[in-house]
DNA sequence: GAGCACTGC
């Protein structure tokens, strides 16, 4: 039945270059005889006009960029279409890479029901603690990029695949990035491996100068001559309604009582469909949400009949699926949301969106080492977004509260690459793994600054995991790019070995590696922190954390156990899982799993050797418990969710810092100062104006 | 006295 498509070289289609050298291609006619109804439903999908163009683009391109909307169907397509023609067999692989887990999960099942194959056959997929596949079977395999990234370093040329498809490209995450960079370097040397980046923006001209080969890699004679060194680029439209789109007249003062108002309006004057209002974070949406609820109560006629429902990321599970539920008959669902809806979630039904014009992004500061989180404006891409949001099941509306004027000229146009706001630690040793010697050199879609650079390589020095020619050291730096985590909590793993702690501090990096194991919540406090109190230890967060896992096992992972003393089921689940595949990789590079049993005094030694960087001290005749960083002399507090919180220990050791008003130090443990010096003596002594000396 | 969102052999 596929016969009848197009496969490589069998046939040419027509082309034509517009006046920017980028190929258009002009879709000829296509036979449709199929009569499954699938079949039929797949020909109805956008992409499909586009099919015959996008084979010969591949067949003929080294990379192609393909721009499609939302409803496109150029995720679950694409993929087939490239089986139909051939690219898979011979006992090669189509790769197509998601940056989210499920969304690998969803496509790939959707293919495989599509096709009509059981997933994990010839369609099958692989994610962290998941692998779907078969080998010499399977053919057409998603995965997360991530994970794609890590294949590379057994197989630095992935020579099992003959095409890649990178999608969502325009969310430009970490990984993405790194992986169009190492992507570009595989096709120079493997010029028959075919890319498809896939974006769903019209960023697509720097996408394609960055994939554009430079003449001289061009040999004249060469039998792969024929292949375009210009990237192709093919747009094909989405399949949602128009939306509609209104400004504020004049600038917004205060973006949550704007949202407020905007949605009783909507709620007065508009037709039935839910609300989608996007806000910063829990602060602002706890607040909106609370304005409205004494609107209803002031005012009741004006706003009865709202459902008000909350979605964030640290939400309970069970609250955030309250916003999939149907709305009840003559009421409006108001959905206030962080961008957790902009990207990871989609919800059905939504026919106004509200769009303050903020969210939260992270920035890094690579003199002060820190990570912020800040309000930052979003971008046009963003905006865009998040208005296509209402325009999915009928004809919608978006409040943008910023003026036209304000979006027109003052907005970014694309938000800044994750890469350029980031700590590089782990992005370097991924590439040193990948025997990319130059780092500084690599050839990325968007640079990061050389600072930062720099300053990945420095602590990646002090933890002796690169050597004085910034190679991987032997066996640490292997060992430490070997374990999917961060290189400060891989070096403590590494560092357990010899304390003869590895069983505890591999639960420790679980618990790390997840948001948090506690349940907390505005309504709760008072028991949560009670809760807390039953396991906390005098050591601090690490050791504590110990004692919720020991709990965890002696209830037999019992969730009533978790929910009687407000820890987080699901997170306790991830911890399980990570800390199993944390035992296989510390196996694999040969760490003995030893318990200490109640050595506490050898877990602070490994916590100190990954963290020795975070040590801070209390200000002396500090009164609100302020600490500076011995490293930077920062000012510091230790987090309220910390059991050290109030205790404020002479010595500690932070994992992580969060800012919001103030830096605060979330998971803390103490440290005796000569722990510190005995276990980085080369990063203390360094420093003249050393507390410790 | 307080937490944008993702991810990884």
């Amino acid at each position: 039945m596929w016969s009848q498509f197009w496969k490589p070289g069998t046939e040419k289609a027509r082309i034509l270059e517009d006046e920017e050298g980028s190929v258009i291609f002009l879709s000829n006619s296509l036979s449709s005889s199929s009569s499954s109804s699938s079949e039929k439903q797949r020909q109805r999908l956008p992409v499909y006009k586009y099919r015959n163009a996008i084979l010969y683009l591949v067949e003929t391109n080294g990379t192609t960029i393909i721009v499609g909307e939302t409803g496109s169907g150029k995720s679950t397509q694409i993929p087939q279409y490239l089986i139909e023609a051939g690219w898979g067999h011979g006992g090669r692989l189509i790769g197509c890479t998601q940056p989210r887990r499920l969304a690998v999960q969803a496509v790939a099942s959707r293919v495989a029901q599509e096709m009509g194959v059981q997933l994990g056959e010839q369609v099958g997929y692989t994610i962290r603690f998941e692998d779907v596949t078969k080998p010499d079977v399977t053919v057409l395999k998603f995965l997360t990029d991530g994970v794609l990234l890590r294949e590379m370093m057994d197989d630095p040329l992935l020579t099992k695949y003959s095409v890649i498809m990178v999608d969502e490209a325009h969310e430009r995450s970490i990984s993405t990035d790194i992986l169009l960079g190492l992507l570009k370097k595989i096709q120079r040397r493997r010029p028959e491996l075919r890319l498809i980046i896939a974006s769903a923006t019209i960023e697509a001209k720097s996408m394609s100068d960055f994939f554009r080969m430079r003449k001289k890699c061009r040999e004249p004679e060469n039998e792969n001559s024929r292949l375009q060194l210009e990237p192709a680029i093919l747009s094909v439209e989405g399949r949602s309604f128009n939306v509609q789109i209104n400004y504020a007249e004049e600038p917004v003062q205060d973006y949550v009582q704007a949202v407020v108002s905007t949605v009783l309006s909507i709620h007065e004057r508009e037709s039935t469909g839910d609300v989608l209002v996007f806000l910063t974070g829990q602060d602002d949406i706890d607040a909106a949400i609370h304005l409205l609820n004494e609107e209803v109560q002031n005012n009741g006629k004006r706003s009865s009949g709202l459902v008000l429902l909350p979605l964030y990321s640290g939400l309970p599970r069970a609250e955030q699926e309250l916003v999939f539920s149907p709305t009840p008959r003559g009421k409006r669902k108001v959905v206030i949301s962080t961008n957790i809806a902009e990207t990871s979630l989609t919800l059905e039904g939504i026919v106004y969106v509200v769009d303050s014009g903020f969210s939260k992004q992270r920035f890094y500061n690579p003199v002060s080492d820190i990570e912020n989180l800040v309000v930052a404006p979003i971008s046009r891409a963003s905006a865009r977004q998040r208005a296509g949001r209402a325009g999915r099941v009928r004809p919608g509306k978006c409040y943008r509260l910023y003026t036209e004027e304000y979006f027109l000229n003052q907005m970014p146009n694309d938000g800044i690459p994750e890469i350029q706001r980031s700590n590089l630690v782990s992005c370097v040793i991924q590439l040193k793994a990948l025997g990319i010697d130059n780092i500084l050199g690599f050839d990325w879609p968007a640079s990061p600054s050389p600072e930062a650079m720099i300053r990945a390589l420095e602590v990646l020095y002090s933890l002796g995991v690169l050597d004085d020619d910034a190679k991987l050291t032997s066996p640490i730096g292997f060992q430490v790019s070997e374990i999917p985590l961060d290189p400060m909590i891989a070096k403590m793993i590494i560092a357990s070995n010899q304390f003869g702690c590895s069983e505890e501090i591999i639960t420790i990096a679980a618990v790390l590696s997840i948001q948090s194991i506690w349940i907390s919540g505005r309504g709760i406090q008072k028991e949560s922190d009670e809760a807390k109190l039953r396991f906390a230890a005098a050591e601090g967060d690490h050791v504590t954390f110990l004692n919720v896992y020991k709990g965890f096992l002696q209830s037999n992972k019992s969730s009533q156990w978790c929910h009687k003393n407000y820890v987080n089921y699901q997170g306790m689940r991830k911890v399980i899982e990570v800390r199993q595949q944390l035992k296989r990789i510390a196996h694999r590079i040969g760490i003995v799993l030893k318990s200490c049993e109640s050595d506490m005094q050898a877990v602070r030694k490994a916590v100190t050797a990954g963290f020795f960087a975070n040590a801070c001290s209390l200000e002396p005749y500090s009164h609100n418990g302020m600490y500076k960083t011995l490293r930077g002399s920062q000012e510091v507090y230790i987090h309220p969710s910390s059991v050290l919180f109030r205790v404020n220990p002479k010595w500690v050791i932070y994992n992580s810092l969060v800012s919001t008003d103030r830096q605060y130090m979330r998971n803390v443990i103490t440290v005796d100062p000569s722990c510190l010096l005995e276990a980085a003596p080369h990063f203390y002594q360094l420093q003249q104006s050393n507390p410790l000396f």
